[in-house]
RNA sequence: GCGAGAGUGGCGGAACCGGGAGACGCGCCGGACUUAGGAUCCGGUGCCCGCAAGGGCGUGGGGGUUCGAGUCCCCCCUCUCGCACCA
């Protein structure tokens, strides 16, 4: 039996937590139960689970603080709660750290796992870790490549040649955000582009899906939802087809604004379009061309995007303009993306900037087909493109036409013409998943000079990495230096093949971790389908917005193909998602560079567990960054929030004790506060939640003082703080209240809403909308009670004197306005 | 440029539906305890006038709707974030 007389002393984080971090350990207290008998609902809360790159930074510590909370939370109201844990654990950076201090990377990364799993114990998370998974382990791995064959198999995994961005001193692919101003970010040498080929997932087949599927997230951060539509970027329009006057080819462009054909004064091609070559020999231009091509294809994909040249060569061959028979000039010109539409565009000066603006650089004619309403743009003066909605004019039998209906007709037209048809472009391209890297999953492909591309069957899955591997830079990539690694057999014939030597993007990892957590130890199938359709769709995903686009899209794509395999019922996977914001410091994001770096466990160490997550939850609105110089500006001095926590250890220990009365005002308080700190709770507004709970603490203090009982009221305070600071609640639970059982098991506590309803309130007096008065009233006074002690008021009558009262309006109980005349 | 969001005390931030602006906390000021305090406790704290009672002003700026606007509408300014040659 737990002592319920216990000396108050001080509070000392440094004892109480580690105590009951190991009891809880023990207790099994945050194990999620598969039982199908369990009665109790499920919630599935997930965090987005960490890159065990060091320690847990400042983003861990406030994430997962918010996570905990809402998992704690569901479970003290009756919810059977998943809450798993596991690492990203492949990729780039333990390759780079291993390089540096001549580790493996597989050390590296498992050391820091091992770091990071101690910390978040010690932050005292509630993590079912019977569910840990690590992406690196062969067990994660072997599904991943499992889904790759499942994709293989659906012709969702393809090969192509694409351009790459190549470090020619590392000798090895880059990613955009690894080139920095045109050069490697780890040797500073100028990247250049390189066609390789590369395996992609075809997330482009599910782009409208992707878009109309949106409406199934019910509640996403509108920021989130706007980013993912503007990155699948669907536009609408109509592809028109021209052809080469002088070799007879048919080009494709896809244009929005049909409406313009008529305006159509030159082409253009993307210097990758493969009909280019063609066409500058027929052009005469050959030799012009190939220098801007081979210049150009040279550049890093990053420059090139952001560069705004106007630039091109003429190739010498004319377009025949489909709506009138006019021959225009051929370009090539960069500002033409190959990635984009049919890599090939029409010119329409007049209406679209960057035409505009390529032809004033060449001299090239401009013609105005839409004209604003009332108004006439003169091509000789116009100093930009008129993009904007106007009346069609020049345009044969469309003159006189106004847009935006004009883009409609114009395309029923085209159809009936059989010049053109509607079309729909996304702006979203192929995923590309190949790495030339080591520290990732192999793809399970085995290539056969017979075969080609053959999957390797799944009974041999996992392909392992080898560990005795030179992951160094250096020559092709790491795995195809390992003979042992790259000769096998085909799966088909038997004969010597070669293994596939590249690995995935990590995000292909992430993109399915949280079906893992289901099922984590089958070891027959990726997931068992009984049990994610047991605990998903995820109750609520937790996790930065740095993943807004990225990770979200990609695990968005996997679950609608899981979904089209029939292996799961749902096509989101997170329909409510949660951003928390960044803790930034004096207004920029920490960074070494800026040395302005603060770790969080050193301040755990110091404050204690708690004290860092009230930090977090109590410094503003969770989707909100922290600026850690302002909420904490001294490191030395003790955090406001841990000497609120210190009160509530005193006060509690006071109230457990005490045999005095609870008077009624701090029971309806109690109530009261228990109403608004569940919603707040249900709405993640933490910060608003903590300030209440603060109030009533303070209320329980002025209570003891006055020498009233206030045991009520510390129970619920403790068992409402138990989500947001869960060692100090369960400390005051089971040794100052004297239970037998966790707080953390324990039933979320319910208002009595007799109690929480308001008895007597504050009756607002104004005269023409200015406050003039209160005066205090019972709740349930009428109307005409109102108006009688506000007219009746002393305070209010020295503003009525000499003004007539035209009306007076009530809202009883809280509200009398009276208005004046003359 | 396009898209999204935000401007409230010295600071972080509260304010449900249009109804008491500034909850709660930090900081600061004063006091108590103390050799001391970066500890603890008590009180004060939007700005201006006033000894006070009290009054005036006040939610980026300007206009509007309303008995009443931080909240709704229009215009403007500033900042943050995302995308950025997307045809």
């Amino acid at each position: 039996m737990a002592s319920t007389r216990t000396n108050a002393g001080r509070y000392e984080p440094s004892l109480i937590e580690p105590k009951w971090q190991e009891v809880w350990e023990r207790e099994g207290l945050y194990r999620a139960s598969d039982d199908p008998n369990d009665p109790r609902p499920r919630f599935y809360a997930l965090d987005m689970f960490p890159y065990p790159s060091g320690d847990l930074h400042m983003g861990h510590a406030e994430a997962f603080s918010g996570g905990d909370a809402v998992a704690r939370f569901a479970a003290m109201r009756g919810f059977n709660v998943l809450h798993p844990i596991g690492w990203d654990a492949f990729g780039l950076p333990a390759e780079n750290a291993a390089i540096k201090r001549g580790t493996h990377p597989k050390e590296w990364t498992y050391a820091n796992i091992e770091q990071q799993a101690r910390s978040f114990r010690r932050m005292g998370m509630s993590f079912d870790w019977t569910r840990r998974l690590h992406t690196c382990d062969p067990e994660y791995y072997r599904w991943t490549q499992w889904l790759f064959l499942k994709l293989f198999e659906r012709g969702l995994a393809y090969r192509k040649t694409a351009p790459a961005n190549w470090c020619p001193n590392d000798q090895t692919v880059l990613a955009n955000e690894q080139v920095v101003n045109g050069a490697c970010e780890r040797c500073g040498t100028a990247v250049v582009r390189k066609d390789l080929t590369q395996w992609f997932f075809k997330i482009t087949d599910y782009a409208q899906r992707l878009l109309d599927d949106i409406d199934e997230l019910v509640d996403w951060p509108e920021r989130v939802i706007t980013m993912q539509r503007n990155w699948i970027g669907r536009s609408e329009g109509a592809r028109v087809e021209f052809e080469i006057a002088e070799t007879g080819d048919t080009v494709e462009v896809f244009t929005t604004r049909p409406d313009t054909l008529w305006g159509v004064t030159f082409f253009v091609f993307a210097i990758e379009h493969p009909l280019v070559r063609k066409l500058a020999d027929a052009g005469g231009s050959a030799s012009e061309a190939e220098e801007l091509i081979r210049r150009l294809q040279a550049t890093p994909l990053t420059n090139r995007e952001q560069a705004e040249s106007r630039e091109g060569v003429r190739l010498g061959v004319h377009a025949v303009n489909p709506v009138n028979g006019e021959k225009v000039p051929c370009f090539v010109a960069p500002y033409v993306l190959m990635e984009y539409g049919t890599g090939a565009v029409m010119g329409v000066p007049a209406h679209d900037q960057r035409d505009f603006e390529f032809a004033r650089e060449h001299g090239l004619p401009i013609r105005v087909v839409v004209q604003p309403e009332g108004e006439t743009r003169d091509p000789e003066t116009m100093t930009e493109a008129y993009d904007h909605e106007g009346v069609m004019v020049n345009s044969g039998p469309f003159d006189g036409v106004r847009s935006p209906e004009s883009i409609g007709q114009v395309i029923r037209w085209l159809e009936e013409q059989g010049k053109g048809k509607a079309a729909v472009t996304y702006r979203l391209r192929d995923w590309l998943i190949s790495r030339q890297r080591y520290w990732g999953a192999p793809i399970p492909i085995v290539h056969c000079p017979e075969h080609g591309e053959v999957a390797v069957p799944e009974d041999e899955l996992p392909v392992l990495l080898p560990d005795d591997v030179d992951f160094r830079p250096g020559g092709e990539s790491p795995l195809a230096r390992h003979e042992g690694f790259v000769s096998t057999t085909c799966p088909v014939c038997g004969a010597p093949a070669r293994r596939d030597t590249d690995t995935m993007d990590t995000f292909v990892d992430s993109s399915w971790y949280f079906f893992r957590y289901c099922s984590p130890g089958d070891a027959t199938r990726a997931f068992d389908p009984e049990l994610v359709a047991r605990w998903m769709p995820v109750g609520q995903y937790t996790g930065g917005v740095e993943h807004a686009i990225l990770h979200l899209l990609y695990s968005r794509f996997f679950t609608k193909v899981l979904y089209d395999m029939g292996l799961v019922s749902f096509t989101e996977p997170f329909p409510r998602l949660m951003n928390q914001g960044q803790v930034i410091y004096g207004g920029a994001a920490m960074s070494k560079s800026r040395g302005n770096i603060v770790e969080p466990m050193p301040l755990v160490e110091r404050w204690g567990a708690d004290t860092m997550r009230l930090m977090m939850l109590f410094a503003g609105p969770f989707e909100d960054d922290i600026d850690w110089k302002l909420i904490a500006p001294d490191p030395d001095r003790r955090p406001g929030v841990n000497a609120w926590l210190g009160r509530v250890y005193a006060v509690v220990h006071e109230a457990a004790g005490r045999e005095a009365a609870e008077p009624e005002s701090l029971r309806r308080l109690t109530h009261r506060t228990i109403r608004a700190v569940t919603e707040d709770l249900e709405r993640f507004r933490f910060n608003v939640a903590i300030s209440k709970l603060m109030v009533l603490s303070n209320e329980i203090r002025s209570t003891l003082d006055a020498g009233g009982g206030a045991r009520e009221a510390a129970v619920a305070l403790v068992q409402m703080l138990a989500p947001i600071a869960p060692f100090l609640s369960e400390e005051l639970w089971r040794e100052a209240l004297g239970n037998d059982s966790s707080v953390h098991v324990s039933s979320w506590p319910s208002h009595d809403p007799k109690l929480a309803r308001e008895e007597r309130t504050v009756l607002v007096v104004q005269v023409d909308g200015r406050v003039r008065d209160r005066i205090e009233m019972p709740a349930d006074a009428s109307e005409e009670d109102c108006r009688q002690a506000a007219l009746a008021s002393e305070h209010a009558r020295r503003f009525l004197e000499g003004r007539e009262v035209a009306r007076v309006i009530v809202r009883a109980p809280k509200l009398v306005n009276v208005v004046t005349s003359g």
